[in-house]
DNA sequence: GCGAAAAACGAACGTTCGTGCTTTTTTCTG
DNA sequence: CAGAAAAAAGCACGAACGTTCGTTTTTCGC
């Protein structure tokens, strides 16, 4: 990887820790300057537009999620094993987020209404995820872990409910008992899938 | 109602709209001068600090919210019909918020790494609203809508995480079943309290 | 180690931001 | 209706925003 490739990167990790706090606006090209040791014009150069900078935060953001939360899933056996791990991973990883919190749940807000390839990006890895959850419900349902009539997208909408009640209560709330509720609530939902 | 006090409410309709939509950072002094006619500075005079503004902003969006969706609920029968109130109305008055979505939504995510009395202020009235279901669902216990055991913080969290389901699949995602998907969820909830 | 190519810098641009002042206009009261 | 009080406007400020441009420094292939 050459000097250039390598900055890169850097700058990308420390926009996504960035945005994590602040969100996606809140990482100005002057504090990212800052914050990484370069001139802004020298940051600027990278990425040609703030729009594309953005754009590329989130894609980095992807990886490190797949990284760390899909992909450890979809390596335990397809069955309920596999969508606790989901959920798991997930709960796991959003709290191991430093000072932020999920930057797919503040970009989700704070994109909803603004037009442009940002929020093309974030839907369309939503909805990728989505369909993750989705599909591992019914492979749970072929295992015979789940009752066979399952709405499995329902499941996944669920499951995705309760992702952000825990995110809703343990940012802003700051709720000590933010993640036994919604364990205790995904525990409901694999009871009333059974 | 003195000139002064009228055009103050006028800019706090106007801004509790804008916010919907752009989020509280994003109603910009200037462009809320624009959208009521008045000068910068005039408008500033109204309130003296942007933060000021922010904190009156979230206060009057709290009283429209008490007035369409709280204050309706509460006069309903105590028991089930209260609860089914409470979510039915909270989900109908998130629909008719014209192009934006729910401020608290949009406030709590912006918000909830920012230390400020907005922050405080929002943390204070959501914690009254999760206040008001648990005690709705205690109600519903006392009258037997639901069972004696029922965990009413828990239940108060769930619906919470629901409607944050249902704003996240229709606003991001613009999913049209968004809101059949929370309907569904809400039921299964009031069927697991029985 | 030289020279081309890539990377980073420094300075400036036009805007917009929130926030002070002072002055003018409007509203209310006696 | 006059005069006090309130409301709004006008103007300016320093800072930060994204972005452009020309120059300097660093990296890398030969």
């Amino acid at each position: 990887m050459g000097k250039g490739a390598e900055t890169h990167e850097t700058i990308l990790q420390e926009a996504v820790a960035l945005a994590s706090v602040a969100g996606l606006e809140g990482v100005t090209i002057g504090t990212l300057a800052t914050h990484t040791g370069l001139s802004k014009s020298g940051l600027f150069a990278h990425f040609g537009s703030k729009e594309n900078l953005q754009v590329e935060t989130l894609r980095a953001a992807t990886e490190r999620f797949v990284a760390s939360v899909v992909s450890p899933a979809l390596r335990k056996p397809a069955g309920i094993r596999r969508v606790r791990a989901l959920f798991d991973n997930w709960v796991k990883w959003s709290g191991s987020q430093g000072r932020g919190g999920c930057l797919f749940v503040a970009s989700a807000v704070e994109l909803d209404d603004q037009e442009g390839p940002a929020r093309d990006f974030l839907v369309e890895k939503q909805r990728e995820w989505f369909d993750v959850i989705a599909r591992t419900a019914q492979r749970a349902v072929d295992a015979g872990d789940f009752r066979p009539d399952l709405d499995c997208e329902q499941f996944a909408h669920d499951l995705y409910s309760h992702f952000l009640g825990y995110h809703h209560a343990r940012r802003l709330m700051r709720d000590p008992k933010a993640e036994p509720r919604a364990r205790a609530a995904f525990e409901q939902l694999l009871r009333n899938a059974q």
